[in-house]
DNA sequence: TATAAAAGTTAGACTTACCTAACAAATTTT
DNA sequence: AAAATTTGTTAGGTAAGTCTAACTTTTATA
């Protein structure tokens, strides 16, 4: 059993490398930084998960997870994003609230707990920022998600979230025909205002760079699985 | 800000005292056994909670709650009883599974949470095993709460749980009439058979002692009160 | 390619929470 | 009231996870 510390070393290389989609391994010092840590400190670690066959790691070179990591990894990232789908979708939290408290729940140890709780939310797809949630099978889809406001003209999206939870904004976006996985096309970007055009359901509207900021899509093209 | 473990020797000084009505203050030996260390590590713990002020204790005598260690002493009280009530009545936990998950989930730190929790739940002033769960003020009724079985003849008592829950015994519990929070008188007892009378809305029916161990209820005549 | 900078490592120290073993005080029992 | 038992304390040790300071290896750059 891996205990909480070593989870968040875990979890901090699964994102690092696996997640962010560019690299495979991770330096001493990112890590480090990553968890808030001197470099010293996670040197120890490093080689106390290598000990274990968490990591694989040689002296002077980078890590990476091994299969018995990785399923950790995943584990802890699926609990940290239940818990944040729970505290927003039933205990209303907002959507910046969620992460800090979800920080100390994703290292409660009970698999019952987390597949009865994954099973009262209706196995959600994705947790409050849009990103996606592993399967009780350590299954996840990697997205690389963005918001509407990175998106390039002519492609198409998912609408998977928003950041915004006010009751003006979701309002506005109920206006112009959004809502969870509804198909969004980047028709065009007015230069002179920075207003971008969508196109919904075959309607085309104008909304501002505000606004897309909070609109949080999946990228389907890029998208990849990974499993323990 | 108090650690998992001061909290928990803080909780477990709460239970040996005043919660359990008989005592004002607990010995080293007692608390270091109710928490499963040796007495030395106890020792040494109950120094450092002396020196944050938690807890009243001379050299060889006993420890009580100071005003600020019962505060928190009752808030992690609330927090393990609101979460085994979330655990039973929401991911549908049995009666003898939710200890064990909530001794975890009392120590994660965040009022937010735990006083949503609490509205979520709709305020529930017992948990699944029939003990009162403190409110946000940390007011807390101490019940002496028994099984129907200890109820003395002659005695009224109210239902506030019940201990199994299959749907053969609660079709029971049903037909007989009763349902949380209804009054039971205590009629008589057949030496004979064992067979317990209980009176429930005017209507007089033999229960069994199994039956009788299974109906959590309160001593509405020993209640007292108690507040950080 | 030699040197400077960055990245990574080691050694030694601290804190928390636990232990064992030996000892001291308080309480019971005879 | 003395002896025996129980209860509580102290001293010294361990493991986890953190730190600083000094050192080494690797990488980048002049």
């Amino acid at each position: 059993m891996a205990s909480n510390t070593e989870e968040n070393y875990l979890k901090a290389l699964f994102q690092i490398t696996i997640e962010s989609g560019n690299k495979q391994e991770a330096g001493t010092n990112e890590i480090a930084a990553h968890l808030g840590v001197k470099p010293a400190t996670a040197n120890d670690m490093l080689k106390k998960l290598k000990l274990k066959k968490l990591i694989q790691y040689e002296k002077y070179g980078k890590s990476s997870l091994t299969k018995a990591g990785k399923k950790i990894a995943i584990e802890v990232v699926r609990k940290h994003r239940l818990w944040e789908t729970f505290l927003f979708q039933k205990l209303a939290f907002s959507w910046d609230e969620v992460h800090e408290v979800a920080e100390q729940l994703e290292h409660i140890q009970s698999k019952k707990l987390i597949d009865k709780l994954d099973a009262y939310l209706q196995y959600p797809a994705f947790d409050p920022h849009g990103d996606t949630i592993p399967n009780a099978k350590g299954e996840l889809t990697i997205t690389l998600k963005k918001t509407l406001f990175e998106e390039e003209i002519g492609h198409h999206c998912k609408m998977i979230g928003v950041k915004d939870n006010s009751a003006a904004f979701l309002q506005y976006v109920n206006k112009l025909g959004l809502s969870i996985n509804q198909t969004i096309k980047i028709v065009a970007r007015q230069p002179f205002d920075d207003l971008i055009e969508i196109e919904v359901n075959k309607k085309i509207s104008s909304v501002s760079p505000k606004f897309a900021e909070n609109i949080i899509i999946e990228c389907a093209i890029c998208n990849k699985k990974t499993n323990a």
